[in-house]
RNA sequence: GCCCUUGUAGCUCAGCUGGUAGAGCAAUUGAUUUGUAAUCAAUAGGUCCGCGGUUCGACUCCGUGCGGGGGCACCA
């Protein structure tokens, strides 16, 4: 005699128990059509569970996300039970519904290929079309074990033992397949429809241990409708479009080349934009009350033993030996530097907070499979800093920088930033009441901050804890740039001491701090926020001079030189080619303005202003133009 | 680092099952002197990623190294 109640408060009393589709179809017609699967109490259920007491229930279609998994969960069957009629005695390990999709990964000694994916696919259609109907079925532990070491399916085994003592071990057939699930899945394979495509094979680890063996995964995505999938494989397109490793080659920005993978060969435009976000930095940090400094790139091994980071991070430094046999590391991080240049002279309380900046290049030795244009290279230029202070000066350190992040931040575009903060680890050193004021710290700064954040437990270095600063870009995508730590550590081991008000010796407190974190990665995500159109203060190349025809060209010199004697990036572009060519060729290389000089502007001593994505002219005296663009060639803020 | 995939002119790419390479754009030269997204023509341009092997003969097949791409692992 269950009474179940909906979720828009109303309840309905049934005599006798029902399933899940039954109270559906008693809500409405359509929604029984569109049920996908549900929940019992909060709990995921199959629409066929059946329902013998009192609850709340909650019907989910494809307009929910656990719908959409739901779809996803039930399309990863769909393509492991045709992996397996094509390829008999593949393996399967898990197959989970992911954002945007599903994958399932499988032993098999032969690769996937590509042609292989599209059999899958039809053979998955041939199972859509059948429509074979699902059935739950719950094995005794042992029993399943057994089943599947008979099989071979050693992943499987392995995954029984990893469900929790009390669970129910699950079977979920379709038809005459099955697999060990958790759930639920929906009535029938119907059910997903046909938007779904299989989209790339990638190696795995089993269970992300790379002491495991690789498995082969293969990927999809599924939606519940044509429109959904097309616009989905739409934005997978817009995002390419973007991506900076393509437009820093036709905007002759940088290349990349064997000799030094992962390292930049900045061109000149790219190399513009570096210096114009160095210089913009240096400004604020200047204003902030930085002190700028520079230290060695190249430093004895000792020092990086003393500093610890031998011995952690060892592996992936570049090292260098002397003609005398000496080693040094090429420096990974700016920070034992730093904490030299503090140590030199006696500092007084009255000397903190010091901040100390430098935009140092540091090399790490990432692994190959790691590298990615400019998102991650081996040599880096960090818009680095150390903020040594005292314990009770962190708090309002972390309030400073914050600020000046978020600021920075807001000047180059982004909005829309979410802080991450993590908090001490298992394996740490430091007191714990040192940790305690470390962590309130940085914990106030990150809600003085007002914006929304994510608590990591447990995931902070193991010599504090740390704020990441984390970007939304144009078209929704995260990125994690700006960071600030607390470090309780090293200033202790390379002996940094300040002599306090009461004159006894003390160790400060060290903050590292990175805005842009690196330059080169975070000029990628520029890239591919403005889809290379930067706005006017940053763009390399700000201005391009065109002369109608060769008899303008001395006026047309003449107006490119005093742009850039205000200080604006212009070229004159003399070649001798039409004005729709030229127009044609400067937009596409995503010049903010063009200007065009004829018998007109001569006569006038003016210019025409054509501005990228628009075919607006506007004509404008030429004095005027110089006074207006250099007064909007600078950050928004200043 | 691991799995898959890929490497042809400055760029984008074509080149079937082995007979030493081709297009468009860019470049150069000439003509044209152009008013808001490609003017016309001619010319030049390649150790087909490196090294080894199979073969009468390799850009094509095999091995290996390096680089790129997609993932996984890593990311102080």
């Amino acid at each position: 005699m269950p009474l179940i109640t909906l979720p828009d408060g109303n309840s309905i009393d049934f005599p006798n128990k029902v399933t899940g589709l039954e109270v559906a179809e008693k809500i409405s017609k359509s929604l029984s059509k569109q049920a996908l699967i549900m929940s019992i109490d909060g709990e995921l259920k199959d629409l066929f569970s059946i329902i013998e007491k009192d609850c709340s229930i909650k019907i989910f279609t494809s307009r929910d996300q656990e719908g959409l998994d739901a779809i996803r969960h039930d399309t990863t069957h769909i393509m492991a039970m045709a992996v397996q009629k094509i390829f008999p005695g593949t393996k399967l390990a898990i197959g989970p519904a992911i954002k945007d999709g599903f994958y399932y990964d499988f032993y098999r000694e032969d690769p996937f290929t590509p042609k292989d994916l599209e059999k899958i696919e039809i053979a998955m259609k041939e199972i859509v079309e059948k429509d074979e109907i699902t059935r739950r079925e719950v094995w005794e532990r042992d029993k399943t074990k057994d089943h599947y070491s008979k099989l071979g399916e050693k992943y499987k085994v392995e995954l029984v033992d990893m469900i929790p003592e009390g669970n129910e071990v699950s079977i979920y057939y379709h038809g005459k397949w099955y697999d060990l699930c958790r759930g639920p899945h929906l009535l029938s394979t119907g059910k997903i429809g046909k938007h779904f495509k299989l989209t790339k094979v990638a190696g795995a680890y089993w269970r992300g241990d790379s002491n495991n063996e690789m498995l082969q995964r293969i990927y999809g995505t599924c939606w519940p409708s044509q429109k959904e999938l097309d616009d989905y494989l739409k934005r997978i397109e817009e995002a390419e479009k973007r991506d900076h490793r393509k437009l820093g080659k036709e905007m002759d920005l940088f290349h990349f080349r064997e000799e030094s993978p992962g390292s930049v060969f900045w061109h000149e435009k790219g190399w513009k934009l570096f210096q114009k976000l160095v210089a913009y930095m240096r400004d604020r940090q200047n204003k902030a009350g930085y002190k700028e400094v520079n230290t060695p790139e190249i430093l004895d091994r000792a020092l990086w033993e003393k500093s610890g980071h031998w011995e952690k991070y060892g592996e992936h430094m570049y090292t260098s030996k002397t003609p005398d046999e000496k080693i040094f590391a090429i420096k990974p991080m700016n920070c034992p530097g730093h904490v030299q240049v503090f140590n030199q002279g006696l500092k007084s309380y009255r000397d903190l907070p010091l901040r100390i900046s430098e935009f140092g290049k540091v090399h790490r030795y990432e692994p190959s499979g790691a590298l990615h244009g400019l998102l991650r290279v081996r040599a880096f230029t960090q818009d680095d800093a150390h903020i040594f202070c005292t314990e009770d000066q962190i708090t309002e350190e972390c309030l400073i920088v914050t600020n000046l992040i978020l600021d920075i931040y807001k000047d180059l575009g982004f909005e829309n930033v979410i802080l991450k903060y993590s908090d001490r680890p298992d394996l740490r050193v430091g007191d714990d009441n040192v940790w305690d004021k470390a962590e309130k710290a940085l914990l106030d700064a990150v809600k003085a901050s007002k914006l929304e954040y994510t608590i990591n437990k447990g995931e902070g270095a193991f010599y504090g804890p740390k704020i990441e600063f984390v970007l939304r870009d144009a078209i929704g995508r995260d990125w994690q740039c700006g960071t600030l730590q607390v470090d309780l550590n090293l200033p202790g081991r390379l002996e940094a001491s300040f002599v306090d008000s009461d004159g006894t010796k003390k160790v400060p407190v060290m903050l590292h701090r990175a805005l842009f974190g690196s330059l080169e990665r975070f000029i990628g995500i520029l890239i591919e926020n403005y889809a290379g159109k930067f706005p006017f203060w940053i763009a390399p190349l700000q201005v391009v001079v065109i002369p109608i025809s060769e008899e303008f060209d001395a006026y047309a010199k003449e107006v490119n030189e005093k742009i850039n004697n205000v200080g604006m990036n212009s070229e004159v572009d003399l070649k001798n080619h039409n004005l729709n060519y030229k127009i044609r060729e400067h937009s596409l290389s995503k010049i903010p303005l063009l200007l065009i000089c004829g018998k007109k502007e001569v006569d006038s001593n003016s210019v025409t202003i054509r501005r990228l994505d628009t075919n607006k002219q506007e004509n404008m005296e030429l004095n005027l133009f110089l006074k207006k663009f250099s007064a909007l060639n600078k950050a928004p803020s200043n």
